[in-house]
DNA sequence: GCAAAAGTGTTTGAGGTACACCCATGC
DNA sequence: GCATGGGTGTACCTCAAACACTTTTGC
């Protein structure tokens, strides 16, 4: 089956960036590509939109399919379209920017058989196409537009230490900050709980776990 | 001469809103449709992206044709994608918005003779296509993006009064701004200075003007 | 007892907001 | 002289930033 134009049409993708929070630091799933171009080197998950889907429906495809998640944060950050971006064809693509909370994620290896795993954003391998343009992009709108309640209710577990939730916002800010204030503008915002119970791990006084408020 | 694939593709077109203050208000640059789909309506001018053109020199291409702009700021807003957007095959858009000030503006008709001017934002007409929800979306986008050195910058003409600027303002906030705070708060941004000159333009004291500082 | 992270308040400065009157002109 | 928009200063309040010590645990 083939399909002909009187004018010349691109090809429309839609990549995604998956961010979440490892260990204190924010992190990002990329997946290996397998064929030509660029095989070996590691990239957004993505594919084509399908010709009567919608792209952010395109978007949730891509996402439930690299990481099983159904629901949670997806917003669109752009199109990128430069032409020689792909040597296959004229390729666009719609890049879309994904929340979650690590333990919600599910890394699956493509029908291809290809890896997929977490980076850290800021230990990022050798990226196909202008994928580390894209996530120098992404994360900088994070920085921009992502405050303590997004984060709180986008980036952690239901259960969550201050400390945790600190050390998540200083990864997104790329900056240290102090806790006294944190924890007063925390106070202030009311969007979490204590939730009655502590976490004990390692040699010193136990932290008391918080969730989100509804 | 035709152009064949494996796989179905959408067309692309970039469309750009042109916003610029008219009378302390926002406008924006629409065409007339003289063909279908939405022939008589208005629209943002746009137009299919060449097959090995970048989608932002699409829209400089187009915002050229329609105002005569060769210079001045554009960003990109988004990706318009849903499957039912255009009736006549899948279309998938790449909006930009362009700031320019109103004297730069030559509106000309396009080449097929569609009407072309400048629209109120809150005096829209009936618009083709999603072209209200994608102005819609960037409105809000000036709305949260653009401070007063932007748009001091970006979209007042080179002399202009402290009272036409905050006129501007006014209009891209959405809300009044108390006269003394507003020029307070500017004399200590430094991106405006007088010129020296004043305009008299009524029975009351002249104003002096300004521009805008290199 | 000591190493390690958890938890806790006050002070200061900057910036934003509210608010009312005189000035220069055209008619 | 009066109607019209141009131009000017002070008081208050909110919020962000700087800053150090005590508490509780595991070993």
């Amino acid at each position: 089956m083939t399909y002909t134009y009187e004018h010349p049409h691109p090809a429309v993708t839609v990549d995604v960036a998956v961010f979440t929070i490892v260990a204190g630091r924010l992190a990002v799933v990329l997946v290996r590509r397998a064929a030509w171009p660029h095989a070996g080197k590691w990239a957004l998950p993505g594919g084509f939109v399908d010709i009567d889907e919608s792209l952010k429906r395109a978007a949730w495809r891509e996402l439930r399919e690299e990481t099983g998640l159904k629901a949670g944060y997806l917003e669109q950050l752009g199109a990128f379209g430069r032409p020689d971006r792909d040597p296959r064809e004229r390729v666009i693509t719609v890049v879309y920017i994904a929340l979650a909370a690590a333990d919600r994620i599910e890394l699956r290896a493509g029908s291809d058989a290809k890896d997929a795993r977490l980076f850290f954003l800021d230990e990022l391998p050798e990226l196909a196409f202008d994928h580390a343009r894209i996530l120098q992009l992404a994360a900088e709108r994070l920085r921009d537009r992502l405050d303590t309640e997004a984060i709180a209710r986008r980036l952690m577990p239901v259960c969550f230490t201050l400390t945790e939730l600190q050390q998540a916002c200083e990864a997104v800010a790329g900056a240290p900050i102090d806790k006294r204030n944190f924890r007063k503008r925390l106070d202030a915002l009311e969007v979490v709980e204590p939730t009655g119970e502590e976490r004990r791990d390692g040699p010193h006084r136990p932290a008391r776990l918080y969730r989100v408020k509804r």
